[in-house]
DNA sequence: GAACGCTAGTGCGCAAGTTCACAAGCGCAC
DNA sequence: GTGCGCTTGTGAACTTGCGCACTAGCGTTC
């Protein structure tokens, strides 16, 4: 891997949470030093995959002995960007945008959820798991002022545009969108979907033609 | 397209949804007819991305034209096996699994929640969203009575491939999974995931790479 | 009925991602 | 210090996916 030809293709990025998770459990029980194959096995991937993987990260492996978990766990975290917390903006304070803020797992993680917003006037002042609800036009100062660079959005799909224009007015540059609808980023904008129904629906296709087929 | 060579591949297959979302759309805006072009404007995709995706169902299309909207929607809906209801088994009745129970998105798109099941005795027995809750242990009689395809997973991580050893047995096919572990399912079966904090660590990679680099 | 405009369908070259297989190299045993 | 077993790192073949650019063909106009 040369000095600064280090461009991580698209699919090892998503793969680098999933190995984190697994030498976190490593961590969790003082194993010192792991394979690739233990760590494929793990991350239920192929071996061959770990190793080019973690290669973009650097020579970080000892040939016959394999990876320290530790350090590889910390050189991954900082790769990820995890060493520091990810303030994370949810819009759209209704059950999904509510339950999220309830969810410890984020702030745990490092995401803590600095502030709601709604354009419901009867929700903004409310407090949902000691975070305040904001009106939406509040969210380009407020976003910037708490050092949002992440956005969720929990708006119904109607408002989900809106929502996402808002939050890239607000600098925000990373979107996690759960709204079941196709929103559009500028250019240089990170945007990640969660959709259950679509996922529902590729499990219906194989399901169907799993039972027809086979 | 030759006629039994309908091998769709796994990325269209992940569209399918997204199109057939755009056409219900168009639907109900009374729209009788649709380019490739401004489908996948819709879908926010390429336009011969959406031709060659189509073509996999069947050359549906008329040339000069374009896609008969209702026509494409109910071939879509058959070849993803959505004309008819597939009742959903969900293992794990703690914030998440009623979350999705109380969720009338789900029934709305043909995936009924017929069965809720936990381990802990003192939910059995407790009705959330007029589904009752039933004990892990009666996944493989109740899941084939009521004629269940997928089930969700979301129980904590710990207990996430027990719960997915019990649905396959119970010969449920397909599996969506919402505890933030790796899981694994024979040969045959399908499994997805939806797993929050890796999709926020993907965002973060990217957010710190950005504010590095850019 | 001929010509034209428009859009579906697709062959093909390119890019991305995956996997195999092997050489390089570390550490331990003796 | 030499040799051996083990595991990394990676070149290269292969697979999958993408998108251009062209052809086929429908419908409409004159
Ligand atoms: N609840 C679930 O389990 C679930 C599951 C999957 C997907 N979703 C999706 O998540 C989204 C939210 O679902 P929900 O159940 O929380 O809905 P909800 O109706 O409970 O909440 C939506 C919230 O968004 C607010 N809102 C509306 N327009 C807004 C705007 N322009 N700007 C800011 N806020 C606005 C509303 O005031 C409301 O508080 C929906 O798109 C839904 O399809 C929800
Ligand atoms: N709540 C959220 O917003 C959220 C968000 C992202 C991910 N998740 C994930 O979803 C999963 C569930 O989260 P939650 O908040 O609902 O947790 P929870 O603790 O509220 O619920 C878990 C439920 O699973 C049951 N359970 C435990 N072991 C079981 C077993 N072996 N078989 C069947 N049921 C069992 C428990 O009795 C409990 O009712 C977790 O893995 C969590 O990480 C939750």
């Amino acid at each position: 891997m040369s000095d600064r030809a280090r461009h991580i293709p698209e699919a090892t990025v998503a793969r680098l949470p999933v190995y984190l998770r697994s030498l976190a459990e490593l961590v969790d029980d003082k194993i010192p030093t792991v394979s690739s194959e233990r760590l494929a096995e793990m991350a239920g991937v192929n071996a061959a995959k770990v190793r080019k993987d973690l290669s973009y990260l650097g020579s970080y492996g000892t040939r016959g002995v394999g990876y320290d978990v530790e350090y590889l766990l910390f050189q991954m975290s900082r790769e990820l960007g995890l060493t520091h917390d990810w303030p994370v903006a949810i819009v759209g304070a209704g059950n999904l945008g509510s339950a999220l803020a309830n969810y410890g797992g984020f702030t745990q993680r490092g995401f803590p959820v600095a502030a709601l917003f709604d354009s419901d006037r009867a929700k903004v002042g409310q407090e949902i798991h000691g975070v305040e609800v904001h009106h939406t036009d509040d969210i380009a100062p407020l976003a910037k002022k708490l050092g949002v660079g992440i956005g969720v959005i929990a708006t119904p799909a109607s408002a989900a545009q809106d929502a996402a224009d808002k939050l890239v007015a607000a600098g925000v540059g990373s979107i996690l969108n759960f709204a079941p609808t196709v929103i559009s980023v500028p250019e240089g904008v990170s945007l990640r979907k969660v959709d259950l129904a679509l996922e529902l629906q590729i499990l219906s296709f194989y399901q169907e033609h799993r039972d027809a087929d086979g």
